[in-house]
DNA sequence: AGCGTCACCCGGACGC
DNA sequence: TGCGTCCGGGTGACGC
């Protein structure tokens, strides 16, 4: 389930290389396209894209949000892995995956395959990368994203927290794992009304969800559908999927209860609803 | 503006 | 064992 930490990870291994995901992309000149799934390309269709990226070279792999982006020569590749999308270089003598819906072969032989058992991902082709991310909202760890800026953000909304911190219009990258680690490492009750934090309690969750993602991307993101092997952070998890559970801290059993159709954890005595 | 609901998928867990 | 059913994940579309 990417959320902003497995998705950096994916976009730091494709530009950089590493074992799991196989050599750099960055430099690679595509040549064919295979659609085999033709609902993922989001946008355009599937025949414009096969027109249009054969010949364009990959320039740089970067992430916004839970998009991957993809710079290339003309035009902006960026594919959104949902839950179980995965992407991976291969060689021309892979075996084939049959989950495998869209495949980037490039003009050295090698392919980028688009694997997605769930088919749920998404891949656009546009001319600027903000025609889809533009309105997503700031990145929680940039620089310029201070407890004060947060706080001004808060106020200016009367949402309850959960489903507001999962707005990616509101902030990019949170999904419901990181959310809910975030609320506790806050002490925040998911509930709380957006504009009824004291400075301090904005301060608080400023801090969980750097905190939060800070340590998904230190154990490597999260591996719950099986995509990003190697990750350990589902062992780290302080209340996300442990109902019943003790509190890491104070020893209370875990509460599940559904907020906006999603399924959130948090400890009752910690987060309490003032 | 904000909220609820649904659709999109399918592997896995569960109940019978 | 083999069925049937439900669940969950992120997002966009829709209606109120």
């Amino acid at each position: 389930m990417p959320e902003l930490p497995e998705v950096e990870i994916v976009a730091r291994e494709l530009r950089e290389g590493s074992a799991a995901r196989g050599p750099s992309v960055v430099g690679k000149t595509i040549d064919r396209v295979t659609v085999l799934w033709p609902r993922h390309i989001a946008t355009p269709s599937a025949a414009v894209l096969k027109r249009e990226l054969p010949g364009q070279t990959i320039r740089n792999v970067r992430r916004r949000g839970k998009y991957l982006v993809f710079d290339l020569s003309r035009d902006v590749l960026l594919i959104h892995l949902k839950m179980s999308g995965d992407l991976t270089l291969v060689g021309a003598a892979a075996p084939r995956d049959k989950h495998a819906h869209t495949v980037f072969h490039f003009t050295d032989g090698t392919a980028l395959r688009f694997s997605d058992t769930r088919k749920f991902g998404k891949v656009f082709l546009v001319g600027r990368a903000e025609d889809i991310v533009g309105r997503l909202g700031p990145e929680p760890l940039e620089r310029g994203f201070s407890a004060a800026r947060l706080g001004r953000m808060l106020a200016k909304h009367k949402r309850q927290l959960k489903p507001l911190l999962l707005d990616q219009s509101f902030l990019a990258g949170l999904g419901n794992i990181y959310t809910d680690e975030a609320l506790h490492l806050a002490g925040l009750h998911p509930l709380r009304c957006s504009d009824s934090l004291s400075p301090a309690e904005v301060r608080a969750l400023w801090a969980g969800i750097r905190r939060a993602l800070r340590a998904g991307l230190r154990h490597n993101g999260a591996s719950l559908d099986w995509v990003y092997r190697g990750g350990e952070f589902q062992h780290h998890f302080r209340v996300y999927d442990r109902a019943g559970q003790p509190c890491p801290r104070c020893g209370t059993a875990i509460r599940r209860i559904v907020v906006g159709q999603r399924g959130t954890h948090f400890c009752p005595v910690c987060q309490r609803l003032p």
